[in-house]
DNA sequence: AACACTAAGTTACTAAAAGTAACTGATAAT
DNA sequence: ATTATCAGTTACTTTTAGTAACTTAGTGTT
């Protein structure tokens, strides 16, 4: 693992502080964390982003194929949640059957640039992870 | 807004490609994205990496204090998770009243780096979320 | 003409997760 | 003897998520 000086802690650290500004003040009046990453970083938004950041346009049966255990309601109501915060645009076709193509906006991709490094983190040390991973009922 | 080329859209379809590699196959088989995300970028999980980022240890119930509105269920269960996954360390001291210790192992300061910048994406960009966000009952 | 088929959802219902509030256990201070 | 502390746990309620059947409108099949 990549090894973390004590330099760089405090600087993350000063980085949260600028931040927040007050962070425990933040947390009560408007939070961004709470409010834009409670959307954009659910695990179900997660895997919308990087399919749509791979096939550069999907369609609802298409993208609940890909991500394949999300539900008809969930998928629908997270399209809708980011569309509605600008990520996604959704065109819609009035052909019969109906036709409806999902894809990330500038915005949207501007996020995945973001996202996609975590996820690249989450590549890269989920060996780790595992080979650590304990059962999490401790005894003390 | 940081506009966005199409070639920059193009390196990151490429990257998730190889993160993912033939991607449909591995979230059926393992999919880091659902198993290391799915906790590490959990909303309160967030909230305690970026809390034990600013304040280098923090009890329980100060830790509590801080998130405020966090259920000791909720926040006992997510540090066991993180301490099983090794990103966070629990120190217990049997004194009375009992003592312990919650701070980021290196390797909760490491995903914290990453996880930093997503949060100061989220920062920036908070305005327009807010301006543009829409009811997202769309009509048609 | 009657029937199944399609896409993109919605709806009613059940199961799982999260929130609430009271409780625990050992000790020290009042 | 009562109250307070800390780090949780437990039983119960509410919210969110998952399941499976249904919808809508036109097109192709029998």
């Amino acid at each position: 693992m990549e090894t973390i000086t004590e330099n760089q802690k405090i600087k993350v650290a000063k980085k949260i502080k600028k931040m927040f500004g007050h962070i425990d003040r933040r947390t009560i009046e408007y939070c961004p964390i709470r409010d834009v990453m409670a959307l954009a970083s659910d695990k179900w938004s997660i895997l919308i982003f990087l399919y749509l950041g791979y096939y550069p346009v999907l369609r609802f049966n298409k993208l609940k194929k890909h991500i394949y255990d999300i539900s008809n309601k969930v998928l629908s109501e997270r399209l809708k949640m980011l569309e509605g915060d600008g990520y996604i645009s959704r065109k819609l076709y009035a052909e019969v059957p109906i036709r409806v193509e999902y894809s990330l906006t500038d915005f949207g991709h501007s996020y995945l640039k973001k996202l996609l490094e975590l996820a690249e983190w989450a590549e890269k040390h989920k060996g780790e992870i595992l080979a650590n991973r304990k059962d999490y009922n401790r005894v003390v």
